[in-house]
DNA sequence: CGGGTTTGACCGGCGC
DNA sequence: GCGCCGGTCAAACCCG
């Protein structure tokens, strides 16, 4: 039931492609059978168990400047400063979302890799061939239906089941590549459409876009800006908002800084970027696809130039919990007030992070873990590691589902280098060295939940399943999928 | 007070 | 060259 599937062309993408299954293998050999059916319950799961719903989870990335990306190759979206919401994606699977229980639904997965650095290859000790990963056996984290499938970008956002890194054309040449502030270096590359999914096409113009405001100078936007796109379903009815506007959570704390009506789309698209640091380039644009309102669209440009937040200091706005009445409204009228999202999906989010967090730091805090307690992480990780090559080498489901799961040879290997801007060498080091103990940080975090969480599960603690809150959609109750929101595509309209 | 969101305006890229 | 469009800014306001 667990199928994987990987473009040719992926086995050098083992970095991220790895980030996501190995979470997904580790937990699946090593605490498949123990999380796979007793730790995990659907209730784990935030989406609605009763509507059949397909969670669609993909990943497309692209690399063409393959010069480029070796020269720039701070992967913004994988490794040591790796998306938490790819985290909580691939972790959380391990953690027990994708370890659901045989009660939810079908997932698919698909993991769209065209060209990819592979940042994670020293911590893929088993995966050196082609479909290595796939040959996982799928009774655990991806006990419904995963799918590593090539996705096709430049399209439509359609289907969505794809995650993307739209790469950076401009590379290091001209123009000082692909710079987007501090630590914003993108991996460089045209989208390329080799693959298609049938899920989700992304929509984008195709075209990267850069990051960098143009008020700033020498920065140029839209073209050249490396992206990851990540589709995900909607939440459903328990987590969306009223206004159908939902914000997966994730460890940063993001700030809105816009919301623009797309053309052709009857959501709007929300910028968020990350308030977690100053000077953070991070960005992510939320938006709901517009075939199937059911996915939510989050392209991540840029790259986090600072750990994990210690805490979620974005939480000072963070508990609105009222739509904005005549505030913000002021400028709002009546009509859309009425439509106005009561509270901000960010906030919710944010909130439900932290208190996610608070409640169950001593297990989920990644900052405490990792920064705090990394010697501790360290060691369970290498637990973890030892206990999933056991595993993986007794496992009898071990299968080689190659038809499923391609990889390419023909693609760099390059070793990661994560783009610290502006650091000395000593604090370069040192920076590395926690970034090293982040980067094993969310897995081993994660697997350790996994096994912890499992532990507290035992003693009530669900929460510990849904460490980052992933699917925490916060929201209101009341609210279900979007298309049952009569209001959802008003906020909208406002700007139609 | 410090953080957030909202939202109209502005700016630049891109297509025609 | 022009207009459209998307991305960002920043003032106004909200919230705890």
């Amino acid at each position: 039931m667990c199928s994987l599937s990987m473009p040719i062309g992926m086995e050098n993408y083992q970095g991220d492609l790895t980030d996501i299954l190995r979470a997904g293998a580790a937990t699946g050999s090593s605490s498949s059978s123990a999380y796979h059916s007793e730790t995990m319950n659907s209730d784990s799961w935030q989406f609605s168990s009763d509507d059949n719903y397909s969670m669609k989870f993909s990943t497309s990335m692209a690399m063409e400047e393959v010069e480029d990306a070796r020269d720039n190759f701070g992967d913004p979206f994988s490794s040591y400063i790796r998306d938490p919401l790819l985290h909580e994606l691939s972790s959380t699977s391990t953690g027990g979302f994708f370890s659901s229980p045989n009660s939810t639904p079908e997932m698919n997965i698909s993991v769209d890799m065209e060209a990819r650095a592979a940042p994670f290859g020293a911590h893929v000790p088993g995966h050196h061939h082609q479909g290595e990963v796939t040959k996982r056996p799928c009774n655990n984290i991806f006990s419904r239906m995963l799918q590593i499938s090539p996705g096709k970008l430049g399209g439509d956002v359609a289907g969505c089941d794809s995650v993307a890194v739209l790469g950076s054309p401009r590379g290091g040449g001209g123009g000082g590549g692909i710079k987007a502030g501090p630590g914003g270096v993108m991996v460089g590359s045209d989208m390329i459409n080799a693959n298609s999914s049938k899920g989700c096409l992304l929509e984008n113009t195709g075209v990267g876009v850069q990051i960098s405001s143009p008020r700033n100078p020498g920065i140029k936007r839209r073209k050249s800006q490396a992206k990851k796109v990540v589709c995900i379903p909607a939440p459903a009815a328990a987590n969306s908002r009223p206004t159908g506007e939902v914000v997966p959570s994730d460890l940063w704390a993001w700030r809105k800084y816009g919301q623009k009506p797309i053309k052709g789309s009857p959501y709007p698209r929300g910028y968020y970027r990350c308030s977690s640091s100053k000077g953070c380039s991070a960005r992510k644009q939320v938006e709901r696809s517009r075939t199937d309102p059911n996915m939510l669209v989050i392209t991540y440009t840029s790259e986090h130039n600072h750990p994990w937040p210690t805490q979620r200091n974005a939480l000072a706005g963070s508990t609105r919990s009222q739509p904005s009445k005549a505030g913000a409204g002021s400028k709002t009228s009546p009509n859309t007030a009425h439509h106005q999202k009561p509270d901000s999906p960010a906030k919710e989010e944010q909130k439900a992070a932290a208190d996610s967090m608070n409640e169950n730091n001593h297990v989920l805090s990644p900052v405490n873990a990792t920064v705090g307690s990394s010697s501790t992480v360290k060691e369970e990780f290498e637990d973890i590691e030892k206990l999933q090559l056991e595993l993986d080498h007794h496992d009898p489901h071990h299968q080689h589902d190659s038809d499923h799961h391609q990889f390419s040879n023909h693609d760099q290997v390059f070793p990661y280098r994560p783009s610290m801007p502006e650091q000395s060498n000593n604090q370069s080091e040192d920076f590395f060295a926690d970034l090293g103990e982040i980067e094993a940080d969310p897995l081993n975090l994660l697997f350790s939940q996994c096994f912890t969480a499992d532990e507290q599960q035992k003693g009530g603690n669900k929460a510990a399943l849904d460490p980052f809150n992933l699917f925490d959609w916060s929201g209101d109750q009341n609210t279900n999928t979007p298309n049952n929101n009569p209001s959802f595509g008003h906020e909208a309209k406002r700007h139609l």
